[in-house]
DNA sequence: TTTATTTACTGGTATATACCACAAAATATG
DNA sequence: CATATTTTGTGGTATATACCAGTAAATAAA
């Protein structure tokens, strides 16, 4: 057995001290703690992967369904729109819709006025696929309600959506 | 010109109803405000784009940067115990470590007693690299603060550590 | 109208991250 | 001790996502 050195939480250390910390446990003091960055990062993951599992073997990964869920509710928005809905570098859409486009669940229909424009559609069986997996959504989401509480849940989007909002990136970069 | 539809929050429609939303601006209802994994991905791609652009071209991601102040801070963790506190998977973390490994800044030693496990540390190069780049982390987390609040952005950042908890994993997968 | 600029998208490249199958070492079991 | 099981990493494959450098269409400017 290793000689364990034991949780002090008492005295945070600035970032980049080192520390010679071998514990296990994740209560120990992190760059989470410090970085909204990190934080949401890693709340990320970690949402990511509870959510995924309860999607579990269905076709689409917890990301695709936001995405389409997010299209679906958009109507038939273009690319750039549903990038910046999404706060998604368009490129990035682009990569990213190529599986969904490949695997017929999503299409991408010119605009009749701006020959530039492409719009993104669910395609019906996407739509279906959609429809389907939102019996699974629900529990999920009705998981984390139950874990964090519902009142919190709502509160928390809610500021999240602030962060995510092109104000707040204006305020954060003119500062 | 187009014929746009207005902005009509009032009525919320439920995911995946079509409403054929033409609308270019942000404060539209959207999955998000729905979706707790969705709110957490949109606002993490959001603050990558705001913390990557002040690191600017230093040589480093703000991924990276945050892995490597996690390295520091935990002293010369395993690989597992890494992957844990960054809630990574386990060989997630071994793909994003290559790009530091290869550069020079993080190196993995073998562990005396236990010839399965790997410690990873930084190099002194890394070290000084990320000492370098704390005044540009400040300075991007002290945006954060001044747009969001100091207060709430340490309540955040302790909401979303709980989420992050295995805790509260627990929580979701029993429920 | 010709030219310059802006807009919307595409493709390349690199990192981020997950899951699965596999290998090797350590540990538990009979 | 010999075998079964668990633990820790590695490599493959696929999606997620960013930034940059084009390209083509639309629009503004001269």
């Amino acid at each position: 057995m290793r000689e364990w050195s034991f949780k002090r939480n008492d005295h945070i250390p600035p970032i980049g001290r080192k520390v010679r910390n071998n514990m296990t446990n994740q209560q120990e003091d992190g760059i989470w703690l410090h970085c909204s960055n990190s934080a949401v990062r890693r709340a990320s993951r970690r949402l990511g992967q509870l959510y995924g599992h309860v999607m579990g073997d269905s076709d689409l990964k917890s990301t695709q369904f936001s995405l389409m869920s997010q299209i679906a509710r958009s109507g038939e928005p273009t690319l750039k729109n549903l990038a910046e809905a999404m706060v998604m570098d368009l490129s990035a859409l682009g990569h990213t819709l190529k599986p969904l486009i490949r695997d017929g669940m999503v299409e991408l229909v010119p605009d009749e006025r701006d020959r530039r424009v492409k719009r993104v559609r669910l395609t019906e069986a996407g739509t279906a696929k959609q429809q389907e997996l939102l019996t699974l959504w629900r529990d999920a989401q009705s998981r984390f309600d139950q874990a964090f509480g519902k009142e919190k849940s709502a509160e928390l989007r809610k500021a999240l959506a602030l962060i995510s909002s092109a104000e707040f990136a204006e305020a954060f970069t003119k500062s």
